[in-house]
DNA sequence: CGATAAGCTGACGGCATGACAGGACATGTA
DNA sequence: TACATGTCCTGTCATGCCGTCAGCTTATCG
């Protein structure tokens, strides 16, 4: 129930509050800068959106519909010999690619999510959904074959946990860097973790 | 350069602070608030904190100061057969209660640093390298001895890769289990991926 | 008890919030 | 072009928080 005028005014402060989102701490954008980056009026914002987190909501369901795609890195793949290794490095660099280009989005929605906010927690199921359904189906796939990396291990919580992984290291690479991993080392590493945990076995040379 | 009733205010103000960041949102948190938790006045407040974010910093601090005997997880414990295994899952035990426990100012620590505030990048770096900085030394180790994960794998890259899973995992629960991965899982699938990362092998029965 | 300093607060201008009524604009009709 | 209609935008206002200052209260010491 909005005319074209309508919907390009609320796209507008859309994309302007997912750009302030980028460049300054959530904790100090205002409605009112928003709007003015918008060329408008917070009045006009307040037409749209009940408040700011209801904007981003919005955004961060936009995010979600992207991530659908994130199932493509796992689908259909090999995970044995050099085809395992390349299913591993593609996942991680997918993964990552992702997170970092929603990056601004994607911090917010993690704040909100461990506040306890339902709507939220929600929408972070899913996105990680996006991968980690189809890596853990592939993981009972290995282990009902005899391999994987563990017998009793459950596949959802394994693949849970290397997604949180890779989320979590494209959220902040600076603390790992200083800690000594530079940038270059990552991925290898990461890709070895990943192909640990879902067969078992180190990536081939 | 404050008195006794000086010091006892402040950190009234710093209890009450922590408090409210576990119950309502960070955005939501007000100075006006703390104050009246406090059975104070805002103009109080401003006489030892310039701002919110100022007195963040100083509960990090504190966080930081405990983060210390984190390194204890990990300082001399064998990775090999029966003991490997009870390494990885008292590791892991470890970090997640830890995280669990300063769950309310981690989350905020993670926004600022994700954020780009050097302040709170640093303070989590130093927080993680209470685990991350041992453990790769004992990766470095084993590696050494031609055990490990990877050959040419960054002992830091690896450490800070687990070390950062064990930390988002705890910091959300509710998604990984909306996924699948019960409560229960989770600490096995997580020991065997730390286990798994650091000597290369599955633990042992 | 009186003096000095430390600690606290009432009060104020400034700004953001959120609601409303009325003005501005696009579109369709003649 | 003139006009009618419904959509969309904004000026304005009450409310409440921010951040600061002057001045008051409380502790400490001679």
């Amino acid at each position: 129930m909005a005319g074209r005028r309508g919907q390009a005014t609320r796209q507008k402060l859309l994309d302007c509050l997912g750009k302030m989102l980028s460049t300054s701490p959530y904790r100090d954008v205002r409605v009112i800068d928003v709007a003015r980056k918008a060329g408008t009026s917070p009045a006009t914002f307040y037409q749209y959106f009940p408040d700011v987190e209801a904007a981003v909501l919005e955004l961060a369901e936009v995010t979600l519909r992207e991530s659908a795609s994130l199932s493509e890195l796992v689908a259909g793949r090999s995970w044995t010999g050099k085809a395992g290794r390349q299913t591993a490095e593609e996942l991680v660099d997918g993964v990552l690619a992702f997170w970092r280009r929603h990056d601004a989005i994607l911090r917010v929605v993690d704040l909100a999510a461990s506040e306890g906010d339902r709507r939220f927690v929600r929408i972070r199921t899913r996105i990680q959904g996006a991968v980690v359904k189809p890596l853990a189906e592939t993981i009972d796939g290995l282990q009902a074959r005899g391999r994987g990396s563990g017998g009793g291990i459950s596949s959802a919580a394994l693949a849970g946990s290397l997604v949180t992984m890779l989320a979590a290291v494209s959220a902040q690479p600076k603390s790992l860097q200083s800690l000594g991993a530079k940038q270059t080392d990552l991925k290898p590493a990461l890709t070895t973790l990943v192909h640990l945990g879902v067969t078992g076995r180190k990536p081939a040379a």
